[in-house]
DNA sequence: ACAATATAACGTACGTCGTACAGAGTTTCA
DNA sequence: TGAAACTCTGTACGACGTACGTTATATTGT
């Protein structure tokens, strides 16, 4: 369970349920719900209790109506969650800031945040994107903290891929992490007293030296509950530098506010 | 569906299967299969049709039992993908090369490489890694690319994470487009030329300027089936870029070989 | 006022899934 | 020759998304 596909529907559908262009019907009983309500529904349930709690018959028990009568507002599943995710990206913000690089921080640590609010975010995969009015704003806002700089158009893309790829895969890491613990009732350390002894019968410590070494170092870190953010600054300052490398090397360099 | 957690079920008996340890039984009749010959069913299934075609009546039937034998030889379908993910890792090779850069470089390299061969890996969630012995190997191979340059035991786990977690963001993007396009039977550009157009009468371009221009021009670029690949190369050479920067920062900077 | 029509909501049903459980058949040991 | 240990199978349960057909309700045209 639980990977959902976006951009699976029709497209005019899909694109009139993005862009709320519903036009009220003229005839007929008066709707009980609307569109609005239902993903506002789901989200809050995604959110609670994680994506493979979220089912037709669910929502349709939260807003207390029949599991069919969600049809009449969305046209499926697939189309629901392309709603969801487009309006989870609505909570980032501007990515304002002096530099190109404050300004990226901006966009890494905004989507780390949304990861964290929303982690069934993770679980859908976005090879078609929902060209809803969020999703779009959010591309722009990004390419917006590299307009100027000194890089081609391709290359702007491919910085803010980069960026957002690496938040993403941060926050993967974490909220991994933190499901896996509600999930199972048991702590990351737990776990490890469960599964060490156990593993001591059938791994020589000595086969794997580096190993052994650094994982002691790092599980002891990474008990801490910090520990998964401090990744995520690690890896983010790492990708800054990158980044910095190439545009340093540019004509104009540095580049404007 | 189609996201599938690790490391659910009893510790003791997961690591048996893992290190396969079958203390072959005395009694009873000849057992007419082995949990590897499931394990290989099982890859070559999630390899040609995806993890969503992935269910215990497919792998029967491929093997000519009934559904319900299958779990004679594997708790169950969750200890059934640990052992898939230990043995998929099984296929990464050792990062050797002259510089940290060059063993980093073969450690991106390798994983972007399995993740396409078997894009279902991508589909399951590591919290807790199974603790198989290719998984325990593949932690001792990355490790050893950035022993001696310099860093701290923390920070050897820390680049290592970043590195492979790059490799695995940058294939996930790839991997992602390729099944959407699979999966749906329309290319990038047919499923853009069916929601450009209605997308248009929704927005208008003015309003994102930079988004229109480099969306076009990175569109143009990712007709282009090498695409995803040349977002990999220039991600990898930020990444080493900006871990260079750290490593250069040190006292005994490039390291030894 | 009334019939035509469009819409909303619902109940039932199908084929899928993982797997619990009980029983039948097979091999080895006392 | 049992008894015990083991493999294998058939049936069944409750979940899922949603196709389909029906009924209830509101508006429109006469």
């Amino acid at each position: 369970m639980t990977t959902e596909y976006s951009g699976g529907g029709d497209p005019k559908r899909s694109l009139e349920l993005l862009w709320g262009v519903r036009d009220r019907p003229k005839r007929g009983p008066k709707p009980r719900l609307t569109a609005e309500e239902i993903v506002r529904a789901a989200i809050a349930l995604a959110d609670a209790e994680g994506l493979e709690a979220l089912s037709m018959r669910r929502i349709a028990d939260e807003l207390g109506v029949s599991p069919m009568s969600i049809y009449t507002y969305v046209p499926g599943k697939a189309e629901l969650i392309d709603v969801m995710v487009d309006r989870a990206f609505g909570e980032l913000t501007a990515a304002s800031g002096d530099t190109w690089r404050a300004r990226l921080e901006h966009v890494a640590r905004d989507g780390w945040d949304l990861y964290h609010r929303h982690p069934w975010l993770l679980r859908v995969t976005l090879a078609r994107p929902p060209m809803g009015p969020n999703t779009i704003a959010k591309y722009e806002n990004e390419l917006r903290a590299v307009e100027g700089v000194g890089l081609t158009d391709l290359e702007m893309d491919s910085v803010v891929a980069l960026v957002t790829g690496f938040a993403e895969s941060a926050a993967r890491a974490s909220v991994g992490a933190a499901e896996a613990e509600r999930r199972s009732g048991i702590s990351d350390a737990q776990w490890w007293e469960a599964v060490g002894p156990a593993l001591a019968t059938f791994v020589n410590e000595d086969d794997y030296p580096i190993g052994s070494r650094v994982g002691t170092a790092a599980g002891m870190e990474y008990n801490a509950p910090a520990a998964p953010s401090r990744a995520f600054e690690f890896g983010l300052a790492r990708v800054l530098d990158g980044i910095e490398a190439l545009i340093g090397s540019r004509p104009d360099g540095a580049g404007p506010s």
